[in-house]
DNA sequence: AGGGGAACTTACAGTCTGTGTAGAGTTAAC
DNA sequence: GTTAACTCTACACAGACTGTAAGTTCCCCT
């Protein structure tokens, strides 16, 4: 008998079970091998059968993994869309809702920087492939898509922190969209400059300007410029 | 012999020919038909086939009218995409680019609203309807990749109005992906208020706040209070 | 007026995404 | 070790979308 039952741990450090490891495994797996094929030939010329098969399981698993193709590529994930709206409720109150969002998503690019780590092989690599795939209509529709839906969440959580009902004042769903426009844009922006920038400054950096009304010397442009 | 051949009038007054009223004809029956649809029985529930059935017409023939069962809900269009991207490049050239997008978003509202009209039948009930659609994480998905879409035309005319190269200046794609993010707000919200509020006055208005920052008072918020 | 040709519609066949289901294989808990 | 829960897989199927070739309608020119 086992000194500690793992699951009855008071103190939860217990490594995740054999199960959820090799769930982690896969997972991370199907996504590996879905962005490698599809920086080589294209998001169109991919199927799901070829991930499948490139990852030496049923495509059948792969819907039971992600919910669709696209899914693959953003990691998308109710949990990690859960902890996000998390991060926004516990900003303390007095933080005005601009800079709590600011907050929350810039610590949501520093989680993305850290799993395309994760994932094995150079980032910088990594990158080079989003910005080839940043030219695909379809895979760009798909990441608008997948940030409308983060973008719901983030509205309703906003208005709880504020306090208003989200159908009667608009301005939480006025600022979430807004700013998720702005995330959209910095991705592309990190891609487009190939990583010389971290994530999370250019972030904060766009947020900034935001903030100000997108005046037209902001510094963004100047480290863009600059890298 | 007719006095005037169509296809030649210099004057360009002449009325479409019997074609291009009939596509035109079909094109909104189309719209129409799928709309009603989707409003009676929710986007999932109406397949493209039901849609073809109710318009009298193939459900190959509804593919070669519209790329997609959403783009038949949002009217998409390359064409209509070109108009705005020409009422963007046609704002006069001391016009600061926040405001040129402002000019060019607040006239396509005007012509979002006057197309609802013509499709026939109460536009506060497609507005309802607009409303519950809403809900639909799919539908929200579609007009999201849509709008991305858009995104990347006003990107690109916007760098050429500044005479920059969209590859190193982060600033013109940032703008528009904060105002494309605007816009998604501000057609949720008119949704919201079942058009109580024009759609030009909610851009307006919208713009008026992301250009300030965002501060916590705005009309926007006032004037949705009220409707 | 009518005939040639372009544009539009249609049926058909096929690919791919995504889902339900039932059974086989694995892991966990007692 | 046995049972219960979970996971993977094969199979069958609906629905979105595309290419193609044949039929139909409309335009335009003589």
């Amino acid at each position: 008998m086992s000194v500690i039952a793992e699951g009855t741990d008071p103190l939860d450090q217990q490594r995740p079970s054999l199960r959820e490891r090799k769930k982690l495994a896969t997972r991370r797996s199907i996504r590996r091998v879905a962005l490698g094929l599809i920086a080589e030939r294209g998001y169109a010329h991919v199927t799901v059968e070829d991930i499948a098969e490139a990852a030496d399981i049923s495509p059948r698993t792969f819907f039971n993994y992600f919910p669709s193709k696209e899914a693959a590529l953003f990691g998308a994930d109710n949990e990690r869309t859960e902890a996000l709206r998390q991060r926004l409720l516990d900003q303390p109150a007095e933080v005005a809702p601009l800079d709590a969002l600011r907050a929350t998503l810039v610590g949501e690019a520093c989680a993305v920087a850290e799993e395309l780590g994760e994932l094995g092989g150079d980032t910088g690599a990594w990158l080079a492939r989003m910005k080839a795939a940043n030219v695909d209509p379809h895979l760009r529709a798909a990441q608008a898509a997948h940030m409308a839906a983060v973008e719901r969440v983030l509205a309703g959580a906003l208005a709880e922190r504020l306090g208003t009902q989200p159908d009667h004042d608009p301005y939480p769903l006025l600022l979430v969209s807004a700013s998720m426009g702005v995330m959209r844009a910095v991705v592309m922006i990190w891609a487009g400059v190939g990583g010389a920038v971290t994530l999370e400054r250019l972030t904060d950096v766009a947020f900034q300007s935001l903030a100000e009304g997108f005046p037209e010397q902001c510094e963004l442009r100047s480290i863009v410029a600059d890298a």
